[in-house]
DNA sequence: TTCCGCATGTAATGGGTTACATGATTAG
DNA sequence: CTAATCATGTAACCCATTACATGCGGAA
């Protein structure tokens, strides 16, 4: 239940019509909550419903304008503070489960490939970071945090799949010393 | 459509009812990906009924020891080699772009909250790994490399939450000299 | 006037969560 | 006998994805 989250997010600072929140997701939240147009106009609806936001202008074509009442702004640092754990799925650790059923060349180059896709988004991510186009306000400013996240993330993955790969390869498949661990 | 997997994935190594199935998922994939019961159950159903899995005991209280096909074996390595990148939400990231609404001073105190969650979480890792519940083959040996991973990425997020609680409390005019001592 | 971009919506489908329902077997 | 555990399922609801449908307005 966040993409109602996300849309109170992009009204704090101006507001806009779906269509407009749409283009916005897909610059600036793209990598991090991915929303369809369909998804986003029906929750418009609902959060109008609810008075979390209200139409501010009625333009032309049906464009309806948005901005944020005092209950969405309550409602989204409301979110912000409360912290509730929710379990996140991973596809591609899941996969790693179950990578002994591949032969072992196999199963090294799935991980090698898993290294490589995240050395690219790392590198899509630093040509992001290079843009420039670090426009307005708090997107800019804390997308810069959200970005950082990122770049440590799939530096992590990256040289985590080249372990595990090596780990994968070594030709034991038992009794794993530990190879790379962390301060714990 | 990762359930099927996981379940497939399940029953290379054993057989096993859904009983079992929903236990196993609790003990061994719960962090990667949960399911629940009812799930379960209606997975394994479409399964069977897409010849994925076949019943090979019935047992009492009408329980369906369910094993897995030729079909399934290929359909499981099958997911494991074709890499489909599928958008990932990450709620945790998406409040950080909204973070400043909140006054920086609460800000702050999310972040290093956060950094408290993930340290927690990394603490739970290690006593995972040491609990030497590594039963059989197949999720002993690649459960240590998702641990790993886990490992890592909660190292990471830590050190993150952290960085970035200075990055926001970097220009603080209010006195935001304490340690992490976090009620929680 | 024709096409592109703006702008909003509905319908079908799939996956996930919660809650409810039901009954058999075994241990104490 | 009773309670816990084993064991399977259904129903309602929410969120997300894909595809389809519709129409206005401005620019070439």
């Amino acid at each position: 239940m966040s993409l109602r989250h996300a849309l109170l997010g992009l009204l704090v600072d101006n507001s806009g019509s779906g269509y407009d929140l749409i283009k916005l997701f897909d610059t600036s939240l793209a990598n991090v909550w991915p929303a369809t147009q369909s998804q986003v106009y029906g929750e418009l609806n609902r959060l109008d419903g609810e008075g979390l936001i209200q139409v501010v202008t009625e333009g032309a074509r049906g464009r309806k304008e948005y901005g944020l009442t005092a209950a969405g702004a309550r409602e989204l640092r409301r979110w912000l503070v409360e912290k509730e754990e929710k379990p996140q799925r991973d596809e591609s650790l899941l996969q790693v489960f179950f990578l002994s059923v591949l032969p072992e060349e196999q199963a090294v180059r799935l991980l090698l490939g898993k290294a490589e896709t995240a050395a690219a988004r790392h590198a899509g991510l630093v040509a992001l970071r290079d843009t420039g186009d670090w426009g307005d306000g708090m997107l800019s400013v804390n997308g810069r945090l959200a970005l950082e996240y990122g770049l440590r993330l799939r530096s992590m993955e990256e040289e985590w799949a080249r372990w595990a790969a090596g780990q994968v390869g070594a030709g034991a498949p038992a009794g794993v010393s530990n190879g790379a661990s962390n301060g714990d």
